[in-house]
DNA sequence: ATATTTTTGTTGATTTTTGTTGATTTCAGG
DNA sequence: CCTGAAATCAACAAAAATCAACAAAAATAT
């Protein structure tokens, strides 16, 4: 690993894209040294690079977790319209962070009267303009990543608003140890939403069933007996135990 | 992939639409380049292109607020683009509600390390997703109307981050009476945040210096001599006096 | 201090992209 | 249906970016 990787990662992440000619005049190195520096970043997938210029694969222009929301947009797209089976105009819910959420958020606008308590702006915005609900944004400072706040306030606001509904989800489902996401922060809040709201949904796609790369492992807390699960196909057998005291809708 | 396409998709989709001669000026490249480069985009479907321009085909994920903000919007980039020449990578700024800030959070877009403070939930939730930025949310419950809030803890947020510029809009500018809006609490809006920045920007587009319906009739706070009126066509004689002292951006 | 490995810059061949030109198509109005 | 202006397309030459290979420089080990 070279000592410009980083330097590297961090400029073309900024800046969102950047020919090599510009960054070797940034780091005064000569353009070669960039493309062979760049050439393993490429290979890792952790920055594009096109005839012309490096791109920032989550670039700011649609920011990072809109394009996860492209993976596997059609599934998430799919549970988002199965979740206005369950909730009805004039429901109140809290909805947490996450790509997931985000589809959820676009379904739920033709549900009117939504009392929607949220730590997402993203969400927040997306639901505060539909004439009739009710919208509280939880926190303040937003963190960069995803929009969304894990402020002292934000857990204030997610305590002091009970509600109908909590839709939650994860960022892995483990054969033993359940539904897990990679930070503190998201399992105190998705604690807190859960506490506050008489039933949970939590909402995850099949791809969650699956390994992968960057394994999360802090646990989401426990869904209680009568809670819905939704996802977009048949729960395999070894998940089974997992979700047998749930509710579980499958999306087609 | 071309170096371009993702600033084509972005002024695209923010422009709704463009001519690919006025594309190929905005970047300085030949209009046969935009053409070639386009080709793809349209191929898979990204954006739209009808006989002489681009047309963006984004709806699901646009938030309806968009459509609302479609009145001058030719104006209104154009004075968000403006503002590009006075907000620096780095600067701190105070943003409030309407459609002209909701331009002018889309053209920030380019700037990084901002220090954001701001009631409305869209401008929020944009500018939050640039790596590098620190933006916060400045209240809990939000109006439908516009996603913004106008609570306590809004007043509080604001008046607990001081910033270098605030940016500040008007429903009418009115001959004798000055920058005007319809509700009391974006007058007290606009008097926090103007009290805790350097220096105000009032950008109001030249419609609003004509005669409306719905008249609004509360007054703006006073602005200091030096801060900047950023519009989009000269000030007419009868304005003069409204603006003497400040200092008047014409963008064009 | 010397040898070895790694990194870096330079050169020239190769590939990709871009601008220009002129022919062709599309559109609006008579 | 025809016509002129604007937009589009195709093709080729020029420009820019990339790659491969080797030599110089720097870092590391012996």
């Amino acid at each position: 690993m070279s000592k410009y990787e980083i330097q590297i990662r961090e400029i073309v992440n900024m800046q969102g894209s950047i020919t090599v000619l510009e960054l070797a005049r940034a780091l005064s190195v000569s353009d070669q040294t960039i493309r062979r520096v760049v050439r393993p970043l490429v290979e890792r997938g952790e920055i594009a690079k096109v005839h012309g210029a490096l791109v920032s694969n989550r670039s700011p222009i649609d920011p990072p977790f809109m394009s996860r929301m492209s993976q596997n947009k059609a599934a998430k797209i799919a549970i988002a319209h199965s979740l206005l089976d369950l909730i009805k105009d004039g429901d109140r819910i809290a909805i947490d962070t996450g790509s997931t959420s985000a589809f959820a958020a676009q379904a739920l606008r033709e549900r009117r009267y939504l009392t929607v308590v949220t730590n997402s702006a993203f969400v927040a915005s997306t639901l505060s303009m539909i004439p009739g609900n009710n919208v509280s944004m939880a926190g303040t400072q937003l963190r960069h990543h995803d929009g969304a706040s894990f402020d002292r306030s934000a857990f204030e606001i997610i305590e002091r608003i009970h509600v109908d509904y909590a839709l939650l989800s994860a960022s892995l489902v483990d054969e033993r140890k359940g539904f897990l996401v990679h930070e503190q922060c998201e399992v105190d809040m998705a604690t807190a939403m859960l506490e506050n709201s008489a039933k949970t949904i939590m909402a995850v796609d099949h791809s969650k069933f699956l390994p992968q790369n960057r394994k999360p492992s802090l646990k989401q807390p426990e869904l209680k007996p009568g809670d819905y699960l939704l996802t977009d196909k048949p729960i395999l057998r070894q998940f089974q135990h997992l979700t047998s005291s749930l509710d579980v809708v499958v999306a087609e």
